[in-house]
DNA sequence: TCTGGGGTCCTAGGACCC
DNA sequence: TCTGGGGTCCTAGGACCC
């Protein structure tokens, strides 16, 4: 806890919503609701218009359109949150070299640690100035929290939204927080909240009244311990840049639930290629495998095996995947799967590969021998992912809120399409008014997707161009998570030799199908 | 038309080892 | 023929967060 107000918590508003609205000015002070769009899709985001109806986070898509049937529905777009939220932390860095990311739309910023505030009034501009630069950059609103412990700065920017700033003057936080529900403090959730409840304790002053021993026996000691800290307004946790990954994993909900054994051992496969794809991505390899499967009744149960060393290869994966499968009794039906892994090393197999190829290399050069190129075999995830249907003009999915061009119209998005037609309206970031509406057949060769547009005009162009393949995996789902710069995030970590090639670099365009319900919708907490 | 997808951390029991 | 006490790894599940 520190004696002046200098962590800073940055929240955007609404943000995968507010992207939206800022890139389609039909959809401006309308309600609009992001998330998976299928049957058993999930909001992801709800615009404020959107939340004066009910629609949260979280919320069943079915209840939503119940909710609030006038909405605009949209599947996410990550290719373009993931830009946005990159201008946003590149903003965030001039303030400090001390930025923790929590999310797309999330970050804590030391202010201390960048030498730009020490005091309250330096760190409320500071804040205000942030939140002038994201408006100039992105045409967002953030809100911001300033206090003296993370926590603390947590809550501020929760009471700043929408579009505010709050600064908690330290000495002033006991008398803030003793009031408020336990529910606003980190880790308490549904099952804590309720366990607390039971137990007469409601707000904080009851927690911080209850005392240590009370708590760690109600919760453990880990859990007691640090809620009666957090409750006492004590926090020391520090700003952390940069976290090491603990695991990687993919999960796909099915439209209608599964029951053919050879069906779902064929998802199993796939879970598992592109997990491994993501794996390699992130320049790992890992030596425990997980297979997750929720039943038709919603229960959960997962399967792990370690293995004797880390691996990349999609084929074993698969194999460790497949026989975790065969232990789990699937009757009745199966709702989700999912294929991850953790006990994560820092180097792909391909590294070690290279690494040895190297070696021999030397030693051939040594012997006057020529070292053999590593066959093509480490490729067969990618392999596997171009065996995916090709991509055939009359199937192509023409995805709510998605960008496309006409030939003779010019840029504008999907507004729906359905039984054979789909329907565009041709307006852009800056267009003045609601563009014109109009439908065509879905196979209409004038029509091509295409890139999100800048949000605001700037002098320079926004580095959209070279993502293409990333936008695909966002479009499928698959490119959660991932960053489109590994390569460059390794190397300034010193873990890539230079000149060589970023998994991502290497990915097939391949527009694969199975983009499923809610398939890519991920959570941005209000 | 009830409940997404990607993560993190913690607990607890059993195996195994010293 | 009573039965010790860790430490670490592995597995499974649960809570929580965005």
């Amino acid at each position: 806890m520190r004696a002046a107000p200098t962590i800073l918590h940055l929240d955007m508003d609404a943000f995968f919503a507010a992207a939206e609205q800022a890139s389609k000015p039909s959809l401006r002070g309308k309600p609009v609701i992001v998330g998976g769009l299928g049957p058993r899709g999930v909001v992801s985001t709800a615009s404020y218009e959107a939340r004066r109806f009910g629609v949260r986070s979280a919320m069943p898509m079915a209840q939503a359109r119940r909710l609030c049937p006038n909405a605009a529905y949209l599947v996410p777009r990550f290719q373009l949150y993931r830009t946005i939220s990159e201008q946003v932390m590149e903003l965030l860095g001039r303030l400090s070299p001390l930025v923790e990311p929590l999310s797309l739309d999330e970050a804590f910023v030391d202010l201390e640690a960048g030498g730009v505030a020490f005091g309250s009034a330096a760190a409320r501009e500071a804040g205000e100035r942030l939140r002038r630069d994201i408006r100039a950059v992105t045409g967002l609103s953030g809100s911001v929290g300033l206090a003296g412990s993370k926590m603390l700065a947590k809550i501020a920017s929760e009471q700043a939204k929408p579009d505010g700033l709050v600064l908690i003057e330290p000495g002033t936080e006991q008398g803030l927080l003793a009031p408020m529900p336990v529910r606003i403090l980190p880790g308490v959730g549904p099952a804590t909240g309720e366990h607390l409840r039971r137990a007469g304790m409601t707000t904080v002053a009851d927690l911080a009244e209850a005392g240590e021993d009370e708590l760690v026996r109600l919760l453990g000691k880990s859990h007691g311990a640090s809620l009666y800290r957090m409750a006492a307004g004590h926090d020391d946790r520090p700003v952390v840049a940069e976290r090491d990954t603990k695991s990687v994993s993919v999960e796909d909900t099915f439209d209608v639930d599964l029951h053919d054994r050879v069906r779902i051992m064929t998802e199993v496969g796939r879970l598992a290629d592109r997990c491994v794809q993501r794996l390699r991505a992130s320049g790992h390899s890992g030596r425990t495998i997980v297979l997750k499967v929720r039943r038709y009744d919603f229960s959960t149960l997962t399967r792990s095996e370690t293995l004797r060393g880390p691996t990349d290869d999609p084929g074993v994966v698969r194999e460790a995947a497949g026989r975790l499968l065969d232990s789990v009794d699937t009757t009745g039906g199966v709702r989700l799967l999912g294929v991850g892994v953790s006990g994560l090393a820092d180097y792909t197999q391909e590294d070690l590969f290279a690494q040895a190829a190297e070696e021999r290399a030397a030693e051939g050069r040594a012997s006057g021998e020529r070292a053999e190129e590593e066959p093509e075999g480490e490729d067969s995830a990618v392999a596997a992912a171009e065996a995916e249907p090709v991509e055939d003009p009359a199937q192509r999915r023409w995805l709510a809120g998605h960008d496309v061009t006409h030939a003779e119209y010019g840029p504008g998005w999907v507004q729906g399409s359905g039984v054979g037609r789909v329907t565009v309206r041709f307006e852009t970031p800056t267009s003045l008014v609601p563009g014109r509406v109009r439908t065509f057949r879905v196979d209409d060769p004038g029509l091509e997707p295409s890139e999100p547009l800048p949000l605001v005009e700037t002098t320079e162009p926004l580095p959209l161009v070279e993502k293409t393949e990333i936008e695909i995996e966002a479009e499928t789902g698959m490119g959660i998570g991932m960053r489109t710069d590994g390569t460059a995030e390794r190397q300034a970590r010193g873990g890539t030799p230079a000149g060589q090639e970023s998994p991502l670099a290497r990915r097939p365009k391949s527009r694969s199908e199975g983009g499923g319900p809610g398939s890519g919708a991920a959570m941005s907490r209000p």
